[in-house]
DNA sequence: ATGGCCGAGATCCTCGGA
């Protein structure tokens, strides 16, 4: 099974990439983030045409997450916890694969730039609340896969020039360490894991020639609790689509589960 | 050292993104 996650930059200006990748990877499950639409504007049909279900926590404008999945999800949570801001960035649910219960977690984490802000009080804040509740949630289901854009660099190697975003909130100490608090719950990132030293982004700013001159970062990711780490087969970042015509500034990783 | 590119939505500009 195919697990994909991809931050499109809004669902509706970017369908055709979306439909162009999905014919082309055919993922089982799609989690998309920024959709930046309201669930009544959702371009259900473009995926119900390939064969995908979708469900949505949408919000006008900015934000909003959504899952695209070819088998049933069930117990769909768009109130994984309360968000202060009531900002759309959490879709949750869970499937059935191989006589195994998983629990699938889509994420949008906040951006919190420029620190210093209550845009980074709300960062800290909300990955505080998001470690908590997935640490009660390990007491009950083993099983978790958490994909999305969390918004950290994890480590210097993860972006093409740390020493610019030593005061960037994607970067910043007191981040990582969340995102390590997160891990040391009971998580890989499956992409590290398996690629020891290699250099891969899954971010390009639109801004000056990033793509072009690689200046990337690594801060879309899967995380996997250690009861089925053995059970993920292969992790690629599939660059392919952030060089298209109108591309989303992020690129989808994906994850082969057994 | 600075600014640069996009999308949404309400006006011809602002906000948010990373």
């Amino acid at each position: 099974m195919k697990i994909s996650s991809w931050n499109v930059n809004s669902v509706r200006a970017r369908i055709i990439n979306i439909v162009n990748y999905i014919k082309k990877s055919k993922p089982d499950v799609l989690f998309i983030q920024e959709i930046k639409t309201e669930k009544k504007n959702f371009p259900y049909n473009n995926f119900k045409q390939l064969g995908y279900e979708c469900h949505v926590f949408g919000q006008k404008s900015y934000n909003g997450v959504a899952i695209a999945s070819k088998i049933n999800i069930s117990e769909i949570n768009l109130q994984f916890f309360k968000d202060k801001k009531k900002q759309s960035r959490i879709i949750a649910g869970k499937i059935k694969h191989n006589s195994s219960t998983v629990f699938l977690i889509n994420i949008y984490a906040p951006n919190g730039n420029p620190i210093n802000t209550e845009k980074y009080d709300y960062k800290k804040e909300w990955f505080d609340t998001f470690n908590k509740k997935i640490k009660n949630t390990l007491s009950e289901n083993k099983n978790i896969i958490i994909g999305g854009d969390f918004n950290v660099i994890p480590e210097e190697i993860d972006v093409y020039d740390h020493k610019k975003y030593q005061n960037d909130a994607l970067f910043k100490l007191e981040i990582r360490t969340k995102f390590n608090e997160l891990i040391n719950l009971g998580f890989r990132d499956v992409f590290r894991l398996f690629n020891e030293n290699k250099r891969e982004y899954t971010f390009w700013d639109y801004m000056s020639g990033a793509w072009q001159k690689n200046h990337g970062m690594r801060i879309d990711h899967f995380l996997v609790s250690m009861n089925i780490l053995n059970r993920i087969k292969n992790i690629n970042i599939d660059k392919n689509p952030r060089s298209n015509i109108k591309p989303s500034d992020h690129t989808p990783i994906e994850i082969e589960i057994n």
